[in-house]
Formats: structure tokens, sequence, C-alpha cells
DNA sequence: ATGACTTGTAATACAAGA
């Protein structure tokens, strides 16, 4: 049985509603989790999600930023939503499938300019949230679960997970420090980096390419900050992994692009 | 020179993204 799982950073879901309907014509995830929805549940576009081939459509978001959902082809057993840093700022969604899987989707803080927590609140908050996330993997009792953890986590952790890893170093989502979190977490969870497992990791692999610097995705000058991880029990059933950059080339586009992985379970 | 843009909110800027 074939399962095709993707994430996408969409920012703001009503601007990308075309896009979305676009790529799921195109790629037809089963489950597409979404980032950066910035919509409050009672404005969401429900139905024409629905319409779309989606049955179970499921969101939590707020009024401007953040805010997460996951789009089902099929119903599923449960859905989830957890708390991280003592907010409820709307980073996190998960649903378990029929089969059991999990699929938990994240949106960890962007962490400010500043790569200092004792000057930047924001960078603080981020650095929290990826060491909860370290603590939640690692508790025996999910140890043996089917996740697979995606999401917008906001960090680079490899060398050629951004276009100039010299330069970028010092700057927020490429810090030692925080690369340093993201490997404790995969470490902790023994987790798989999907994107990894299917791309060597001396070859470039992006998802995000900024909007200030307007050449940016032509230079290809990006980011890798989009990921899929999973649990040590599911790495046989991996397939197929994709980043589908052409999304980036689109009119009005996110400036981040889908991932996709197949598996076969 | 990752700046120079884009979004949502609310009222012509501002916050936030990363």
């Amino acid at each position: 049985m074939s399962l095709r799982i993707a994430t996408w950073n969409i920012n703001s879901v009503r601007q990308r509603i075309g896009h979305l309907k676009d790529f799921t014509e195109s790629h037809h995830p089963d489950v597409l989790s979404l980032q950066e929805t910035k919509v409050q549940n009672s404005e969401f576009p429900e139905n024409e999600i629905k319409s779309m081939g989606y049955e179970t459509v499921l969101f939590h978001g707020q009024k401007s930023y953040n805010g997460v959902a996951i789009l089902c082809k099929k119903q599923v057993k449960s859905s989830n939503q957890l708390i991280w840093c003592e907010k409820d700022d709307c980073r996190h969604l998960s649903v378990t499938l029929d089969n059991g899987v999990q699929v938990h989707n994240f949106y960890v803080p962007s962490g400010g300019s500043i790569p200092d927590p004792e000057q930047n609140d924001k960078f603080a908050h981020k650095l929290q949230f990826l060491k909860e996330m370290t603590e939640w993997i690692s508790n025996p009792e999910i140890k043996n679960d089917k996740i697979i953890l995606v999401g917008d986590l906001n960090v680079a952790p490899l060398e050629n997970d951004v276009w100039n890893h010299k330069k970028i170093q010092k700057s927020v989502g490429h810090t030692p420090l925080e690369c340093d979190l993201m490997a404790k977490m995969k470490e902790a969870g023994d987790l798989t980096d999907v994107g990894r497992h299917f791309v060597p990791a001396d070859q470039p692999l992006y998802s995000w390419w900024g909007y200030r610097y307007k050449p940016a995705f032509a230079k290809n000058y990006g980011w890798r900050l989009d990921h899929i991880l999973t649990t040590d029990i599911l790495k046989a059933a991996l397939q197929h992994f994709e980043v589908v950059k052409d999304t980036r080339g689109w009119e009005k586009p996110s400036d981040h692009v889908p991932n996709i992985v197949d598996l076969n379970l």
C-alpha cells in the first residue's frame, strides 16, 4: 500500500488557494501538511479544500501569523494539537491514519534576526521549542510508533543545506547551535532525515528561497528549512523523495516549496 | 549587499518572516 505524504509552508493558504489546487492535482498527496496558513479557523477555506478531494481537513490557526493544517484524502483515526513553550500559537497538529501512521506537522519559530537568546526573545523561543521537540521524540513510549515528523523546522542543519555555508553560519537558521540541536533531536528519536536518505549530504538540497533578494531563486541561493523525518520503524518503507522546486517559479509563489515522500506500507 | 519582498492587519504604516 503506497502512501504519499507532503509538507509545504504555503505562506497564506488564502493567497495560495489556486497553487494548492494545482499542486494537489499534479502531485496528489494522500496527506498534505501546511504551515503558515495565516488564518483563524473561522476563515479557513475548508469547503474549497474538501472539493479538491480531501475528505479530512484539519486546521489550527490564529489571526495573521503561524497556523498549521493537515489535509487527508481519507478519514483518519484521530488528531491532536500539542502546546509548545507554554504558548498555544498554532505550531503543531497531528493525525493518526487508519494504518496507525502518525503525521506530526510542525512550524518551528523562525527565531528573529539576532542569534543570541539573551538579546533576542524570538531566538530563545526557537531554541526552547527545538529542545521540547527533542524531549518529546525521546519519550521511550513513542520509540516504536510509526511517526512521520514534517514541517518548516526553520533550521538548515547541514553544510549543503544552504547555498553558502561559511557566509550563512552567523545567520539564524544555520548557526552551529541550531544545527547541533537538530542533530540531537534526530539522534534522540533515532530519526531518518528523509531528504538526506535520498540526496547525499555532499549535494545541495534546498526548500526555501527568500523574497527579498529578487534573483535568489534564479541564482539558487536557497536553504533547506523544510524537513521530513521518520522513526526507524518506517525507514524500510521509504520509496521516493522529491522537492517540488517548480512551485517557486509560479506566479506569486510561496517562498517555500513542497517536500514529498512515498512510503510502501 | 539575504538588500531592494510578501503577507495580514488596519489605515498608510507596522510586524513578521529567516
